[in-house]
DNA sequence: ATGAAAGCGCTAACAG
DNA sequence: CTGTTAGCGCTTTCAT
C-alpha cells in the first residue's frame, strides 16, 4: 500500500499520452477528446492522483492560500470570525494559513515573514498594536493585498471592522437614558482597541452634558475577567462611585459581575453593567449580560470579499477602502434604571 | 517601491557569484568564505530577500507545514488547543494550515484532500465522526503522519486525547459522594465524543451499586447551551426526577443552569450540576460551575511532539501510540449535598 | 571555495 | 487535438 505519490508523468506513462495532455485532460480542457479524457481520468482515479499544489503554485506564481493573523484566540468573537473566514475562503478555493501574534509585535513580524516566505496571496490581520503598523503597511511594497480587521488610526491599508466608536456611544447613551450620570469605563487600552471606544464614551457624555471624570476611566491591556475585577477595585475606590459601568469587552464585564458578587452588590439594582462583543456566553453569565454585539459572519464576509477583490485586481492599485459594520445593543438583565438612593 | 520579489538569481547577478554560492552562503554553509558570505548577506538584506518556501518545498519534498483540522470552534477549549498547537509548531519552524469540518464528514474529506494537495507534512485532527475514520486512516497509505486528537474506538492511528472515561467516572463519583443517586447525564452523542463519557458514568454507577435508568440518559449532538436546556425538559419530565446532572460539556451545563433559573430551581440546593472541559467562563456562570478540566497546552504539546516525531521518522513504521492526559475536578459552586427533602 | 547542470512536478507557449 | 520544450525558484550532485 505504501507507494509514493503519483505524478502527472506516471499517469502519462500508464496511458501513453504526454504529461501535457494528461494535465489538460485533468483540468477539463475542451481541447482534449472526451474519449481520451475518460481514459486519463480513470487512470488518475485508479492511482488516487492528487495534483501537487506546490508545483502548481510555483509555476503559476500564486499559492491560492491566504494568511490569517490573529492576536490570540481567547476572545470567542475572534474565533468565530476566524472560522467564518476559513469557511468562506475554502469555498472560494483558498487555503488559510494561520498564525497568532499573542499581541506582540515581534511575533507579528515573524508571522508575517513566514507567511510571505510561503507566498500567500493575501493577508487578513488583527493587528497586535494599532499604533505600530509600519511592518504591515510595508507588505504593499510587494503587492501583497492586505486587509486590517480593526480600525487603526491613519492606516493606509484596507480596513474592515466594526463601528466601535458608535457602538460605545450607543452603550453609554443607553446607560444615560436609564438615569446614570456616574458612568465608569473599562477600556482595553491601545491594543485590541484603539481610542475608538473611549471616544464613543466621551461623545455620549459630552452630548448629554455630563462632565467626564478621569477617576472613572480605567485602562487595562488584555482580555480577561481578572482585569475587569482589578478595574473595579480602582473604580469603586472613587469618592463618588459610579452607578454604571461600560466594559469594552464581555470578559471585562464578567469580571465586573464577579466583583459585584464578591462584594454583595446586586446587578442591576446596585450597579448597571454593559459589555461589548456579545459573545455567546454572555447570555449565561451571573447576570445575563446586556452588551453591544455584531455578526462575526458579516465582518468575515466583507473582509474576505475585499481581500479576494484586491487579489484579483493584481497590480492595479486601488485606493484603500474603509468599511465598518453596524453594532446593536442586545438588551438582557445587567442594566437598569438608576435608583434614587444609589450612591 | 513596487518591485517584484528578488530571487537567488538576482542577488547572484548583483554580487557576481553563482546562485549556488548564494544559496549556500545564505544557509550558512561552512563551505563558503566568511568574506563572501558577508557580501552576499548584505546584498540580500538590501533587497529584502526572502527565500521562496514554495520552491524549497518542491525540491525538498517537504513543505514544513502541517494541517490542523477542527470540527468547529465554538468550544473554547478547542480554540485554546488550536492556538497552543500553532504556537508550538511555529517555534519548530512549521506553518499551520487550518480547516474546519463543522462536524461534517464530507467537509472533512474535502479539507483533507486540500491539505494533501498542499503536501502538508503531517495532520492533526479532531475527527468529525468517531465512527467514520476510514478516510483518515487512508492517509497512512501515503506515509502522511497523522494524530487524532480524540480517542476513537479501534483507531489504527496515533491518538492524543484526554481520559474522558475516567474523567466522567470521577465526575459521577463526585455526585454520588454528595449523596446523589438519581443522576442524569447529558451526553454529546457520538461526535465530539464517543461513548467514553457515558461509559465512565455507567462505571461509576455500577461501582456504587446504583442501577442506571434510561430516562436519565439524554443524548444531544452539538455544542450549545440550548441543547442543555432541551435535555433538561426531557430529564425533568421523568417521574423520579434527578437531583444531579452530569453535563458532558460546559455549554450543556450552562443550558442546565439557565433552565434552573427559568424554572426557579436553586443550584446546587435543588439540583447539582457538573460540567466538562473547564472553559474559562465556567467560573463566571450563573452559578460558578464545578467541572472537570484539563490543560489544553498539555494536550497540544503531546500531540505536536508526537506528530513531529512521526515526521522525523519518515518511512520507518512505528506502531500507533495511544496517549491520554489526566483530568481533574475543579470544584466550584454548582454541586452540593443531596438534601433529605429533595425530590 | 565556487560554478555548472540537473531536476523537483507542474503549466504555458508553441508546434504540428 | 496532442506532443515538445522551456521554465517557475530553489537545492543537490558533481566538477573544478
Amino acid at each position: 500500500m505504501n507507494r509514493p505519490r503519483p505524478r502527472l508523468k506516471d499517469i502519462a506513462a500508464s496511458t501513453g499520452f504526454s504529461t501535457n495532455t494528461v494535465s489538460l485532460a485533468l483540468r477539463g480542457s475542451p481541447l482534449v477528446t472526451d474519449e481520451t479524457r475518460q481514459l486519463i481520468e480513470e487512470a488518475a482515479a485508479k492511482v488516487n492522483y492528487q495534483p501537487n499544489e506546490i508545483a502548481k503554485s510555483l509555476v503559476q506564481r500564486q499559492s491560492r492560500s491566504i494568511g490569517l493573523v490573529l492576536t490570540n484566540i481567547t476572545n470567542p468573537i475572534l474565533t468565530h470570525t476566524a472560522q467564518a473566514i476559513e469557511t468562506m475562503l475554502s469555498k472560494r478555493g483558498y487555503s488559510t494559513l494561520f498564525a497568532t501574534s499573542d499581541n506582540n509585535v515581534e511575533n507579528e513580524i515573524q508571522a508575517l515573514d513566514a507567511l510571505q516566505g510561503r507566498r500567500v496571496d493575501g493577508i487578513l490581520i488583527f493587528p497586535a498594536d494599532h499604533h505600530r503598523l509600519a511592518h504591515i503597511e510595508r507588505l504593499n511594497n510587494f503587492h501583497l493585498p492586505t486587509v486590517l480587521l480593526a480600525s487603526a488610526p491613519g492606516a493606509t491599508l484596507d480596513v474592515v471592522s466594526v463601528k466601535e466608536r458608535q457602538g460605545a456611544r450607543d452603550a453609554t447613551i443607553h446607560l444615560i437614558q436609564l438615569g446614570h450620570t456616574r458612568i465608569g469605563i473599562i477600556d482595553s487600552g491601545h491594543w485590541m482597541g484603539n481610542a475608538q471606544k473611549l471616544q464613543g464614551y466621551l461623545d455620549a457624555l459630552a452630548q448629554a452634558g455630563i462632565a467626564s471624570d478621569e477617576a472613572l476611566i480605567i485602562k487595562k491591556s488584555g482580555y480577561s475577567p481578572n482585569l475587569g475585577r482589578e478595574a473595579m477595585d480602582e473604580l469603586m475606590a472613587a469618592k463618588d462611585q459610579p452607578t454604571a459601568i461600560f466594559a469594552s469587552n464581555d470578559a471585562f464585564a464578567f469580571g465586573v459581575l464577579d466583583w459585584c458578587r464578591m462584594h454583595g452588590l446586586a446587578v442591576p439594582e446596585d450597579l448597571s453593567v454593559i459589555g461589548f462583543d456579545n459573545i455567546e456566553f454572555s447570555a449565561y453569565a451571573a447576570t445575563p449580560l446586556t452588551t453591544v454585539g455584531y455578526d462575526p459572519k458579516e465582518l468575515a464576509g466583507l473582509a474576505v470579499e475585499r481581500l479576494l477583490y484586491l487579489i484579483e485586481q493584481g497590480d492595479a492599485q486601488t485606493a484603500p477602502l474603509f468599511q465598518q459594520i453596524d453594532l446593536e445593543i442586545v438588551l438582557r438583565k445587567s442594566t437598569g434604571p438608576r435608583r434614587e438612593n444609589q450612591s
